[in-house]
DNA sequence: CACTATCCCCCACATCTCCCCACAATGTAC
DNA sequence: GTACATTGTGGGGAGATGTGGGGGATAGTG
């Protein structure tokens, strides 16, 4: 499964469709058939997940314990601001408007490639947290997580 | 077995009629020949469970141990506010009273699917539970579901 | 038996979604 | 440079969806 990677901007128009970017579209799985689930981010942009890949995402969930409040709670809040979304015939995407509310997107959105999902931000989110991130700090953060020896990862 | 997913709000008609979300009728498998059942949550919401769920949620409480006191309280207790639901020829649930009357729900209904079953909540009560969830505590819930690298799973 | 309440079917209709077509912009081959 | 394919953007319209109300069948009550 090869990460996704890079930066695209596209416009949305006033009935909330967006470009999916050429370039990511030839990362995307075939197995997945141009179905996706989009869903909140835990940062204020949206995750978006070709279907094979969510479905590794469900095998979690289901593993949680449904008789214990926790277990409940995890899943309500998981699921709730989820939805499955399709490829037009040109290659489109439509967002839910609760998503875009969330993210604050309107007129612009930009797909950043994370690994094993898209993210979408909004420019102002987007430039907002950036300015937040000083290129020192962004240094650490890398050692940190990057530090060591990597391949004795795991 | 798809999880169910996303959050609807549908009004209420004043014969207690309420419109099943399209969305999640796609996910209904249609071995539930849209039968469901209809009980009372744990929370202050409604549990509904299409016909071939609920079967799996009959076989777990199949198990229980019928001869201890704990367990006839569990099983009595959950079954004696349980009902059996058709969709109507609009795609619509009939709520029984007592179940509106335990919710809270009287002119708006909010559906959540979450993964195996569908919870029905008034927004009042829904509101509530959401106001005692802090945003650190979802992100704490989002790390356990999420957390690692979901290509080493397995 | 009459009366009433409830359930469920049908019809009506406003709204929204999604599919299709058109075309502009961009990139590529010759 | 020109022709052609791919990609990005916009809008119109058919069909699905959500909502309300009328009315007939059925069952429970006095």
């Amino acid at each position: 499964m090869p990460s996704f990677k890079g930066q695209y901007e596209h416009s949305v128009d006033n009935k909330g469709r967006v470009a999916f970017p050429a370039k990511l579209r030839k990362t995307v799985s075939p197995d997945a058939q141009d179905r996706f689930t989009i869903l909140r981010g835990l940062e204020p942009c949206l995750y978006l997940y070709p279907q094979d890949r969510w479905e590794l995402v469900e095998k979690k969930l289901s593993k949680i314990n449904n008789f214990s409040l926790k277990g409940r709670t995890v899943i309500r809040n998981f699921l709730r601001f989820a939805e499955d979304l399709s490829l037009d015939k040109q290659n489109r995407l439509s967002l839910p408007s609760h998503l875009m509310d969330f993210s604050e997107i309107d007129s612009t959105a930009i797909f950043i490639g994370a690994g094993e999902r898209i993210e979408i931000w909004s420019p102002g989110k987007l430039e907002k947290v950036d300015n937040e991130l000083s290129f020192e700090s962004y240094q650490d953060l890398f050692e940190q997580v990057m530090g060591g020896n990597i391949e004795e990862e795991e």
